[in-house]
DNA sequence: CCCTATGTCCAAAGCGCTTTCAATTATGTA
DNA sequence: TACATAATTGAAAGCGCTTTGGACATAGGG
């Protein structure tokens, strides 16, 4: 069944039949109802490609995924894209994924971007002074960033947590009860998130005069084995810290079972905070202690980007070239006063 | 730059341009090396939309990406997927996931079918009598599952690895090595390869009179959490398995850590071999004890499924309906003699 | 030398939509 | 009652490609 024959059958132009179904005002509301019934009864749809080509408009955004040893077990991305996914489900968008070695992602990309098949790009993972940013802007095609580029001009769309603040405030609360002591296991050195994260903390303890020495911080994939490794050396140091961040719940199940095996009680010995990205299967009220966190959906931030790409790509609504979310400290049994 | 206005600058028509493109034999050698030279110069590249449009097939071959809890962190969907791409990506076609929820797949892969963006579908995680067989069968659009559906008639197209006689081989190495009490950390029990390893493991035991008893057999996802936890209980038991099978090297990972903390040692008071997906993280030969294993490639079976889509979609080659590729037993240190 | 193959190339007809431009009818307004 | 205006609808022209059905030479066969 196409747009002839379905108007045929309705006996009305395929003019009028295109236009009730995308919901222009120039048309009969009687009208449009009958179009409406008949495409339910019939099961028409509209054909993609001839949309497309009609358009110019692809029905779909695409991401390029980092697929070498590093990223491809990132259970973050996983949530993230799910969120992408959710959205774009709803607004009938695909999702077009080229997978690609991290090293090769500019090309990756523009390969995308010039092959017809997306009207939007997005891309996550930055890292300080990306280089992908200076192709986005030259591409002409809609992109949001997941995430900024530490040292880049922030002349370019994005959506990202405030990461600084986040760490800063976990920090302060580490402070206020009395710890001095801190560690921070975070995310690959490169990524800008973890900078900033790493400043935040950074940011709190100097303003107390204190310093994040260089072996207190932990760079690694977010993975709970990472996490344990990672625990496991701040134990054995001397003066082992009191206080430690984490990027991701994931690094804290690691870290913590590192406590468990040294036989140190969370909050009593080590206070401990992590950065909670929402995910499902790693709840921080459900760890044994339930876990102090910085809180931000990674999922609705997906949905939020989708949202706004197909919004871009739709022309419907605009949005402010930046968004900075907020993500909310919440206070669980992790936290504790500094034991002396 | 469009056809058009490249068969204009050479002189020719749209036909012949397109027929030295798509390399049909009716144009002269000399005239195809033309328009090769002038589609360098030019950069010019077909417009996606109206290839598909015209010739009805989208260039890309789509796949629902399980995302809800219990599968989104599953590293080796990620390996699996970087073999697809890197074919599509060589072929020139795209991937369009479609993510869902796994109790949602039925209608999610029929989504992704009318949507009209791909010509071809990819299915994998099978389970036991899998309902989405009957609605890819009812599809008319060429699909390629990955392993099989345990119990539904094998009238569909796949490509599996032989995960009976792997673990029946593994098995029976243990058994020649005078091991007489099993264990198996196992994905989840409804997949069909886990299902498919179970058997193997009983045959082999059964061939000695042995079995395999329901509380030697741990379903779980495949993380090392996991891995370490099933091993825990089967150290806790008391007449406690010798030889333990892991459906990954994941699995292994975890089990090896639980192993360790009881202070017991590999080959020598538990012997174990792990199926090895050839993750790039996770290279049997470097564990502290290199790893005995099955091995087969999860990325090459991505590779060679995009293959035969793509290959099917462009009519290019035919393939047989069934691949079944038998897994490698490698034996290295993590098996020795039982303990007595 | 005529006729049939064979090799090359082209005009034009789609593919199934969207959208411009125009026509037609209904609705007010003076 | 006549005319401007708004509300509906259609015809037809693309979008950029592939492919069918010839056309026109040139070559080979008798």
């Amino acid at each position: 069944m196409n747009l002839k024959q379905l108007s045929q059958l309705l006996g009305l132009s395929q003019t009028t039949v295109s236009r009730a179904l995308n919901g222009y005002p120039e048309v009969n509301e009687a009208t449009r109802e009958r179009v409406l019934r008949a495409v339910k009864e019939t099961g028409y749809r509209p054909n993609k490609a001839a949309q497309r080509l009609a358009t110019g408009k692809a029905g779909s955004i695409g991401l390029v995924m980092p697929m070498a040893p590093g990223h491809q077990s990132d259970i973050h991305f996983g949530e993230f894209l799910a969120g992408l996914g959710e959205e774009a489900v709803r607004q009938d968008f695909h999702l077009v994924i080229m997978p690609s070695d991290p090293d090769d992602e500019v090309a990756a990309l523009r390969r995308l971007a010039i092959s017809g098949n997306v009207d939007a790009l997005f891309v996550a993972y930055m890292r300080a002074h990306d280089p992908r940013l200076a192709m986005l802007k030259s591409l002409a095609m809609p992109f949001i960033v997941h995430g900024r580029s530490f040292g880049s001009e922030p002349d370019y769309p994005y959506l990202d947590i405030d990461n600084e603040t986040a760490f800063y405030d976990a920090a302060k609360l580490l402070l206020q009860l009395g710890h001095t002591r801190f560690a921070l296991i975070n995310g690959p050195a490169h990524l800008d998130f973890a900078i900033r994260r790493k400043n935040g903390v950074v940011a709190a303890l100097s303003e107390r005069g204190l310093t994040l020495s260089k072996n207190c911080v932990s760079h690694s994939l977010m993975t709970d084995e990472q996490g344990l490794i990672a625990m496991e050396q701040f134990l054995q140091m001397p003066e082992r810290p009191t206080a430690v961040l984490c990027s991701s719940t994931v690094l804290a199940l690691g870290a913590i079972r590192a406590l468990n095996q040294a036989g140190l009680k969370l909050a009593e010995d080590i206070s401990l905070i992590a950065h909670d990205d929402e995910l499902p299967l790693l709840k921080p009220e459900n760890f044994s202690v339930p876990l102090t966190t910085t809180r931000s959906s990674l999922r609705a931030a997906g949905a939020r980007i989708a949202q706004r790409l197909i919004g871009t790509v739709k022309e419907i609504g605009s949005y402010p070239e930046h968004e900075l979310w907020k993500a909310e400290l919440i206070v669980r049994a992790s936290t504790g006063p500094a034991p002396r």
